[in-house]
DNA sequence: ATGGCCCATGCACACGTTTGTCAACGGGGT
DNA sequence: ACCCCGTTGACAAACGTGTGCATGGGCCAT
């Protein structure tokens, strides 16, 4: 690179530094730095902040966050990694922790892995790289290795939605568990026996939560002569609710009702009856999770469990924002409740006179 | 700060950094940069490659790019704004931008504005301070101002699904005007004459184009008999559909068919129609616009115009992209057609024998 | 045998900030 | 009149990396 001084403010760039400011302000850049850091304003006569200020808006000088960051270690950046942001579940989330964290100068990245088994690490390594100063990871496996990694390199990390369940890392999520034994409960006191379980994927904790609180409820029942039916889905999508669906109806013709274990598996499943022209709710009911948007408007209105989405990212945010700050937090796990939404897809079977304990409106 | 030689590496951060590896390789750091960088590698010998590479395993460096991007002045981030992730028209646009960068080691930011006034200048500002190398904007709106904010900040901007309408940037969107076109030729071939369009806010591209392509649409039907009505939405909400359609029935109580200027004004209007026992299609047709995931799954099955939004996301990608890398793009403005898709939310009025040329399956 | 050339590596500066340290200056107290 | 202290502004050293240029050693050709 040839040695020339800088006579044009910044030409390589075409972007103002401090210096050009400094330059046009006559005085040094320390001073300009000081005068535009409010934790250090107070060392600067007001006049000269003034002059500094004007000096910035004529310049249209920005100040540069990769400098700034190298130099104090702070990137003001961090990263959200979901699994596929166009499954609806994701966006709220993602949402609300953009929120509280643009709310002070924050920037968020975000990565989807698809559950490729690979992509999970390929991103929060590139997001490592960035700098980022905390890691929002709503992707994890149970015991997951990538929390190692998150850990040795030193970056705030909290687990959401899905839980590795390690201590190394806080997390904030849903109670999985409760979830489905709201279910449960609901079909029982509708007259339901015969109750099937479209389970998710074993290896992340919400597939495995659900289940493990499925079969729970079930027992709890068993006197009450429910049996239980369960039939799992590799993934929590759409199509695999429907291949469950029809694997399910082979093996258990007789079953009155499905608890999905979550929205998307409950529709693959309400899409496989309506193929079969069985019908929903008076043939067989259904039950899903999550409560995404629209599930009102479908047909028929979906009763599912709600889960907070919102506030579990803001949850997780809050606890994020403390760990960067170094507020010690001892690891916490956060666990919203979960809360049954009845709609339409759920019927009464024969004169059922139990009431339902946990009835929200929709 | 103490003047303190760094005895131990990096004992500041944790983090290894490049002379790190190469204080344990043996070598000047610069020889493990050129290691490291594909594009100078050749300049080294493979040996030193091999023994570089391995020092950089034991040490689980990783590049700062915090660092590298201030000397080379690319952060290898690009920045996607939109006005609400809740809303699902755009997560896929996102997801399909994401994908793209990431496939070249880029890392996205996304930013949310509400349409609020001053929030999009304010994410536009955070970004570039965060010296994002592109911008991908979907929340522009018609002439924007904050366009030449970009352009004056010299970073590549492509604006997507919006269009200011600027020769400064490029574009990429949908043909709303032919989207209208689409919904009104099928509701008149369809048998129907009096038509309402629920339209969207006027100042950005998308309500301005889908209302003029509805009021041309029409114009071109009057021969036929097409008398159109229009009401406005302030937003494109579930909620100002409701209230829309409320105030369309109330000027225009005579009408057979709703084409709305997007699906969730079309949802609005929905509920509406419901919450007063008013049958659609039997009593009122409806036509939407994006195909939103899960329209296929509402009652009624959503007619609706689909937009392609994951092809929108990647050729704003593409564009952004080289834009990036100055390949000379002319400022482009890409229009991707619409495709009319037939649910269940459009009735046949009397014997309409026409037959509908812009017919899809859903 | 020696000169020239090329390849691999080392050197040092620059990217734009932040911040500890210090000099200069001015005012008030003894 | 002198000294001390408080207020301001200047200086320079990092933060971690990329890269043009210099350098040194080995090899080939004359």
């Amino acid at each position: 690179m040839p040695r020339k001084p800088p006579s044009k403010p910044s030409e390589r760039t075409g972007r103002a530094t401090i210096i050009d400011v400094a330059k046009r302000a006559g005085v040094h850049w320390s001073t300009v730095s000081r005068a535009l850091n409010p934790e250090k304003r107070h060392l600067i006569s007001p006049e000269m902040i003034e002059r500094v200020e004007a000096c910035v808006k004529e310049l249209g000088y920005r100040s540069n966050v990769l400098a700034s960051g190298l130099r104090t270690q702070r990137s003001r950046t961090i990263g959200v990694i979901v699994s596929n942001l166009g499954d609806p579940i994701h966006p709220p989330i993602v949402r609300a922790i953009e929120d509280r964290f643009a709310a002070i100068g924050y920037v968020t990245l975000v990565g989807n892995t698809d559950n490729v088994p690979g992509r999970q690490a390929a991103v929060i390594e590139r997001f490592i790289r960035q700098g980022v100063e905390g890691l929002a990871v709503a992707t994890f496996a149970r015991c997951d290795p990538a929390v190692d990694a998150c850990i040795e390199a030193n970056v705030p990390t909290v687990a959401i939605f899905r839980d590795p369940e390690s201590d190394l890392i806080p997390s904030v999520r849903v109670d999985d568990d409760r979830a489905m034994e709201l279910a449960v409960e609901h079909l029982v006191a509708q007259g339901h026996r015969r109750i099937a379980h479209i389970a998710g994927p074993q290896n992340v904790s919400t597939g495995y939560g659900r289940h493990r609180g499925f079969r729970r409820a079930c027992r709890a029942h068993a006197r009450d002569g429910v049996v239980p039916a369960i039939v799992f889905g590799a993934e929590f999508t759409v199509e695999d609710g429907e291949t469950a669906c029809a694997e399910l109806l082979r093996a258990h013709p007789d079953i009155t009702a499905i608890a999905a274990a979550n929205d998307m598996l409950a529709i693959g499943a309400l899409r496989h009856l309506q193929a079969r022209g069985i019908r929903c709710p008076e043939d067989i009911s259904i039950v899903g999770m999550n409560n995404m948007q629209f599930m009102d408007a479908i047909a028929p209105a979906l009763t599912t469990i709600h889960t907070p989405t919102a506030e579990l990212g803001a949850e997780a945010a809050t606890l994020l924002i403390a760990m960067i700050n170094d507020t010690p937090v001892k690891t916490t796990r956060v666990v919203l409740q979960p809360k049954l939404v009845v709609r339409s897809s759920v019927a009464q079977i024969r004169g059922a006179v139990r009431r339902d304990a946990n009835l929200a409106t929709s």
